[in-house]
DNA sequence: TAAAAAATATGACTAACGGTCATAATATAA
DNA sequence: TTATATTATGACCGTTAGTCATATTTTTTA
């Protein structure tokens, strides 16, 4: 059945089409400020073709968020090395993450949303569910800390589960802050580099096992 | 002149009911399931009449963020000593905040709705700008780093207003990541307890001052 | 290849809701 | 008591997410 392949892969290929103008859409404007006519227009639809690939906007969004996953997940699998200690992979994906911020803060700002608008996301309870169990950095980066516990670069005192997470929580809390706080920097006159530089220093002295370099 | 000052007051007295009114429907059903007509009802006032009272609907969301940055503010106030060192008036701060948390929820959600949505909050542009430069918790918390840096408790090769935002920042992220994860953290069997002691003891060893207790 | 059936696309329409404004009611001043 | 100012009202408006009856295109069938 070569058809029904070929029908596949083009409704796929719309979907792709349609996140590919609602992305346009949305970076430029902002969600709240774009409608669906326009993300119709922009993928050259009507509107009603959308609610066919689609159950909302918010759903579309959601698709976006998960572009974004897969671009940090990269950077992170790129950014760690087997050559390494688990405590400088632990550091290297810090400063990944903020390269991320950086390069594609666009797509920073959706999963900012999803993190913060969680009563919505049922919607997608499904996919959020299985979420965790499939890539997802924080499962990456809790490997990366096990790496670490391991080779004896990392302080063993704290399972790495939770560790990883306390450090993922805290790394989401520095980014938001310097991403969203620009007036209190400016007031303050403090760099977001200077945070991003102090985070690193309390982190080395907070997780590196003690008495190793 | 008696009377404009008898109505200044019943104004304020009228706002406030307003407010109230909109934090019980606010906090039942969420900012965007609740409607002005609901706020209306439940003031009992005509919709128009709120329109006398504030520009839109997010600025009476915003007073209740005031309300909120308030009685953490206090609560801050209140957790600190004069016979405590630096160190552990921070981490007591610290402490508070989750407590905060855990006891004020509700509060804390309209907090964090204005952390990252701040492309709106431009609306209240004025009250914003001013706001660093009055009580804040922030602020205060800079005061309790310096005092932990003059008193030698605290490191002292990073400047206590950039460690103090960091230790803000992260502590941001700490609570979001318990407050709306709970998902994950029943997955990976960690409890939020977990995850604030962790954060603790990275902290402890992140910022003391070496040599000291 | 033509007609029937299935799949896909359309855009006018609806419902919901934030915000407005002409009008009404009430309080104050003259 | 009348004129003026203040406060309150709710019908109404504009916008927009989402729907649905209808139309178009593609595939299947005979």
């Amino acid at each position: 059945m070569g058809i029904s392949e070929r029908k596949e892969r083009e409704k796929e290929q719309r979907r792709n089409d349609i996140i590919d103008a609602a992305e346009k859409v949305f970076f430029k404007k902002g969600l709240n400020n774009s409608t669906m006519d326009e993300v119709a227009e922009e993928a050259e639809l009507s509107k009603g073709t959308l609610y066919l690939y689609f159950k909302s906007k918010e759903e579309i969004y959601f698709e976006i968020k998960l572009r974004a996953i897969r671009i940090l997940n990269g950077m992170f699998i790129e950014s760690i090395s087997e050559n390494k200690t688990g405590f400088e992979n632990c550091m290297e994906i810090g400063k990944t993450y903020v390269a991320f911020l950086n390069n594609y803060s666009n797509y920073y700002r959706v999963m900012v949303y999803f993190e913060n608008n969680d009563c919505r996301v049922c919607e997608f309870k499904d996919k959020c569910e299985n979420f965790f169990k499939e890539d997802n950095p924080l499962k990456f980066f809790i490997q990366i800390i096990n790496q670490g516990i391991e080779d004896g670069t990392i302080r063993d005192d704290i399972p790495a589960n939770v560790l990883a997470q306390t450090l993922w929580a805290q790394t989401n809390g520095i980014l938001q802050f310097i991403s969203t706080k620009q007036k209190i920097l400016e007031f303050t006159g403090v760099k977001a580099e200077d945070i991003v530089y102090s985070q690193y220093e309390i982190i080395k002295r907070g997780i590196r096992n003690e008495g190793k370099s």
